[in-house]
DNA sequence: AATAAAGCCAACCGCGGTTCG
DNA sequence: TCGAACCGCGGTTGGCTTTAT
């Protein structure tokens, strides 16, 4: 964007920033009291103010406008956030819409200081990372330790079958030597005939640890996504994780 | 009691969309 | 149609207050 007048401004020291006086509080509300809100940069011509226009905005809409609500933020509007984040996200302003007397400067503050975890240390991270390693490769073992004990069951099952068969298959015989002379090359059944009966026993289950592993987030191009999903790693160990790093 | 760390929040910054001449 | 001005939004910073050691 090109320079405007209110850069060259700032650039000539013509706007004052930083805390707003109670003086200056008295003039902005008094021109909005008589010209309404908007036309923002023509409040520092009309009143003598020496702000931006955008910090004049910023001024009434975060504190001077008379419907804010004070105070802190109840457990229901916490609710009404927590649920507005999880469906539209970082949109505060249009969180604060639904939160009269609120601010989206107020809502971005307060869920930034509840409940957005900040982003560890480097020391932390590598901790983090190494836990996360931990527990796939221990999902992946135990994945492992499921599909040994399937097949061993499908193969205890396939034994026994096949001595079921072979039982009938003897007393068939008998039956037939009782009857008739013996036939020789007599028809075996098949491992597939075995698995098409377990199938439909009902045999055929898909091991959840499989699928635990297979449904096992991968880390995603985006780091914030990489550490959220490590944060709730770590909040489903002890959920004692926390502390201000002082880095978003 | 002193001080470092953490919490909190007002204000600023940069960017993108809209309006207007 | 285009560029400047305006406006609003989300992210970030700085400083004051509170809490922990």
């Amino acid at each position: 964007m090109a320079m405007d007048a209110m850069s060259s401004a700032v650039l000539q020291g013509a706007w004052r920033k930083g805390p707003w006086t109670a003086l200056e509080d008295r003039l902005l509300t008094e021109y909005v009291q008589q010209q309404g809100e908007g036309s923002w940069n023509s409040v520092a011509k009309l009143t003598g103010l020496r702000r931006s226009g955008k910090s004049c905005r910023l001024r009434w809409v975060n504190y001077l406008r008379p419907d804010l609500k004070r105070g802190k933020i109840t457990a229901d509007e916490e609710t009404v956030i927590l649920q507005l984040h999880a469906m539209l996200g970082n949109r505060w302003s249009a969180i604060a819409r639904c939160l009269p007397g609120r601010t989206d400067n107020e809502i971005k503050n307060y869920w930034r200081t509840h409940f957005k975890k900040a982003r560890p240390s480097r020391r932390a991270r590598a901790q983090l990372l190494h836990q996360y390693q931990l527990q796939q490769q221990q999902q992946h073992r135990q994945y492992l330790h499921a599909l040994h004990l399937l097949q061993q069951q499908q193969q205890e099952m396939q034994m026994q079958l096949q001595e079921n068969h072979h039982q009938q298959q003897q007393q068939q015989v008998m039956m037939m030597q009782q009857q008739s002379p013996p036939e020789e090359d007599q028809a075996v059944i098949t491992t597939g005939d075995n698995m098409n009966s377990m199938e439909t026993a009902g045999c055929y289950c898909p091991c959840p640890a499989a699928s635990a592993v297979l449904d096992l987030p991968l880390p995603a191009d985006d780091e914030d996504a990489l550490w959220d999903s490590l944060w709730r790693l770590v909040d489903g160990e002890d959920g004692s994780s926390g502390g201000d790093s002082g880095e978003y």
